[in-house]
DNA sequence: CCTTGACCTTCCCATCGTGGGAAGGCTCAG
DNA sequence: CTGAGCCTTCCCACGATGGGAAGGTCAAGG
């Protein structure tokens, strides 16, 4: 037990399949400038090190890179993916609350989604209003000149 | 003409109906200090100071402000929203070039929704499948702890 | 005339997530 | 032993915005 912290040299570590940060990177999806940043920030616990000072990652390390890079794709908030974490590792989760977090993401992608729409909806309006010739009449110029309405 | 540089007292420039810059925020919906932040980096021209420094602003000047800050509710970037300044200010423009910036816009804005739509296909059916009560066996975490498919 | 409070000025720092790059150390294959 | 290609830390940048400190200015009222 306890191992986690224990120093190997690179090749030994090498050799009992461990990874080096590249590695992990490749294998996770998650560059190796973030890998590091992630741990500076405390959204993943800190690796063994070699002798050297190179970073050791084991799989399971790697599964965690890969579940960070997972919930990013997925939009997630760095608070939000350091809690997905904490419940991931929480054998004992409830997973309502797990649900809970997601259905709020949810709602907020809708929101950001309905945003974009509206954004979308006037500004093809506009184009369409909008001859796209030579001449320098412009109805989305004008429009963009207005005052927002309401 | 190219009286937009000379130097008025404040009292002169609030007879005159200019502003300074906490009403131009007002009146543009422009925060001061991003004002300020879009004066450094050169999106709009320099105003003119009084001779204590303070920046007045004529209603033309409160003009583009207001149209930077429709342009940005609309989603565009700093670049784009340069471009856009100066066909605005360009009266012999073609609208061909305004239409064409507002399309690819359009595109971005459909691509990005399109991205949010898919996450939140995916987390929403992912929801679904959990049962969110006091058990900790929780779908949702399984699937985020996954390689990510294809 | 002087005080007071609301404004203005510049300057620096923080956010969030990511990347670029420098300077220097380590490893391994040839 | 040397060179390529890793690794380390450290600093800087983006885009857009805000917070706040330290100090100057303005207008109103005593």
């Amino acid at each position: 037990m306890n191992d986690r912290r224990q120093v190997l040299e690179l090749a030994d570590a090498r050799r009992e399949g461990f990874h080096n940060i590249g590695e992990a990177a490749d294998a996770s999806g998650v560059s190796a400038k973030m890998i590091r940043h992630y741990e500076d920030i405390g959204l993943v616990p800190k690796v063994g090190r070699t002798s050297a000072g190179y970073r050791i990652y084991r799989e399971a390390d790697v599964h965690v890179l890969r579940f960070v890079r997972r919930a990013r794709d997925f939009g997630f908030s760095m608070k939000e993916i350091k809690a997905l974490l904490g419940l991931w590792i929480d054998r004992r989760r409830a997973s309502a609350d797990v649900k809970r977090m997601v259905t709020v993401h949810v709602a907020q992608l809708d929101a950001r989604i309905a945003e974009l729409q509206a954004m979308r909806g006037t500004l093809q309006r506009l184009a369409g209003s909008c001859h796209g010739d030579k001449r320098p009449e412009c109805p989305i110029l004008e429009d963009l000149a207005q005052e927002p309405r309401r």
